[in-house]
DNA sequence: TTGTACGCGTTATCAT
DNA sequence: ATGATAACGCGTACAA
């Protein structure tokens, strides 16, 4: 006769509907349909649950009606101000629809990925949100499969069976590349990170296709490898870079993501090497911190809460209706020119 | 006789039983007492698991056994890296248990946090860690009375109901101003945020607290009151501060954190301030960005990993263990100088 | 308004 | 070691 668990007894509907002298099903009806209880007997109930401290048990709701009330979102990496921002979108759209948003955190590590992915099925949570390590990964199909509405944010699966939300990186790494021809640079680097191919190949892809198509005589366009895509791989590859005799090296570089290029740009103003005149820097997402840097940050933006927004309304819809069919979403990038470029 | 929920009706215990030829008992010992089983038959068992399709229904379990696998923490400003880190600190630990995190923001906003806190009693999470609007709030209380360990993080509660973790923001306070006093400023302005008091509270007390004890001759601390504390409130501060002429203008300013402190950064840097001669910059919470800024950032550091995980084995201790004390730990920050306040 | 079957995994009991 | 069976937790929904 032991309650499972610790702490004081939770009171459950019979506790309230015993004090409130009436029935089981009066206190589910004044939970669910309160039009249907007179406004006395509601009030007496309603009285006893705050008197004993009633809380609905979740659980229970959800074993019986089998929907659950939350959605869930597994973020690639919570430390980048650009998937936070993506939230605050979801968030909106899916608090609207009286739901609430759990977050996750995959750090880029797969078994997280996973483990994540498991208790959240295990939760039936209504739908799920991920921008995953690799959108072609059996594991999400079988999720899917299985009757979770899944949609991918900031990748597209390529043969469609998922909704997806992205925006045109290879457009991204263009408007990057072609900004920094139209300011004159002839030798450009790209600096990316190699755990995150997925994340950056489009944007690669796109400036190679913006180098090739402006045919420079004397182009060089060159690839500049760090581990992972945080400030500390920039300032790293800054340190790289300012090894380079000056009229070898590179008068541009375009990064990955911001969080490099806020790197590239403090090592670079650390060793003297003046930005934009000697080194101009474009980075990617145009989060917060890159125009608030020091010397701002051209960036190309990507427009994250209308990510958010879009990717939550889908999830929304596949979880509702019926006839959903799944979509994919492209959002078009967007250069913003700052001083990191333009002297 | 309809399945609730829509999708492919899932699979459960008896299907396996059925599947594999076993009972039902056998196929839950295969998932809770694995050793009792044959190899065979266990094997035979998760066979019929992964060829159904065989997903564990949560909130089955959590009703039968009334212990959830998930502990949550409700963050003040995901945007903000500190809190950031500060989770992944949580993450750690909890996971070392076996158990999943839970991410919710609450964005500063008193009916968010309600939102998030109701939400997640309602699915009796084994605890709950909190940076909360107001740790005086009743809510708290309450909820802590019901029987969800509460763990608050980044404040105290004045008397100590809570197990809490935090780091003495007095102190950080002093370094800060002890550290712009060394360097011999005699005119400082406190760069702080209006909606954010109960956050930077410690830090202007220990900051008016040093500058006393200076006891200079023509000493000048003042206050500059922002609404938030982004980087956009420190670029609008900054542009107040560009307005002063310059002989009247402070020497220095000690933002109450580092996001405020880039915003202002940027501004000097923009209006041909030079930093630190003109203006030397101290920040708070020593985030990556911080030490990515063009102009690297002095800051007092706060150690978010260490704070995470004290936080978290508080909150796993007093959902595991009867003997449970509460705790209140404090620690200690310390000054990182670097060229924002040293030339 | 009331009574009650139901959802599903867990655990215990008794038998094989 | 495994089988068969039933009670249990708690809120929901429907027939009475």
């Amino acid at each position: 006769m032991t309650t499972p668990g610790r702490g004081p007894r939770l009171v459950s509907v019979k506790d309230v509907a015993a004090t409130a002298g009436v029935s089981l099903g009066t206190v589910s009806n004044v939970l669910n349909r309160p039009h249907r209880v007179t406004t006395q007997t509601r009030e007496r109930v309603q009285r006893a649950m705050t008197d004993l401290g009633f809380v609905r048990n979740e659980s229970a709701r959800r074993l019986r009606t089998g929907v659950s009330h939350t959605m869930a979102f597994v973020m690639l990496d919570a430390s980048n101000p650009f998937f936070t921002d993506v939230a605050s979108g979801i968030e909106l759209s899916v608090e609207h629809e009286g739901l609430s948003l759990m977050l996750c955190n995959s750090r880029n590590i797969a078994a997280r990925e996973l483990a994540h992915l498991t208790q959240l099925e295990q939760q039936r949570v209504q739908g799920i949100l991920i921008t995953p390590l690799d959108p072609e990964s059996p594991t999400l199909e079988e999720l899917a499969g299985r009757g979770t509405p899944v949609v991918i944010v900031d990748r597209h699966h390529a043969d469609g069976r998922f909704c997806s939300v992205a925006v045109d990186d290879v457009l991204g790494g263009r408007l990057a590349i072609e900004h920094l021809i139209d300011r004159g640079h002839h030798s450009v680097a790209f600096v990316g990170g190699s755990r995150a191919v997925g994340q950056v190949a489009a944007r690669w892809q796109g400036a190679q296709e913006a180098w090739a198509s402006a045919s420079l005589t004397r182009q060089r366009l060159t690839q500049l490898t760090t581990v992972d895509l945080t400030p500390a791989d920039g300032r790293e590859a800054g340190q790289r870079l300012a090894g380079i005799t000056a009229h070898r090296r590179p008068t541009a570089v375009f990064c990955a993501n911001d969080m490099i290029a806020l790197g590239v740009l403090q090592h670079a103003v650390n060793s003297g090497i003046p930005v934009p005149e000697e080194l101009a820097i474009v980075g990617y997402d145009d989060i917060d911190f890159a125009a608030a840097a020091a010397v701002p940050l051209s960036s190309v933006r990507r427009p994250r809460h209308i990510l958010g927004r879009a990717a939550a309304d889908l999830v929304l819809d596949e979880a509702a209706n019926p006839e959903h069919r799944h979509r994919q979403l492209l959002y078009v990038p967007e250069l913003i020119a700052r001083a990191s470029t333009v002297g």
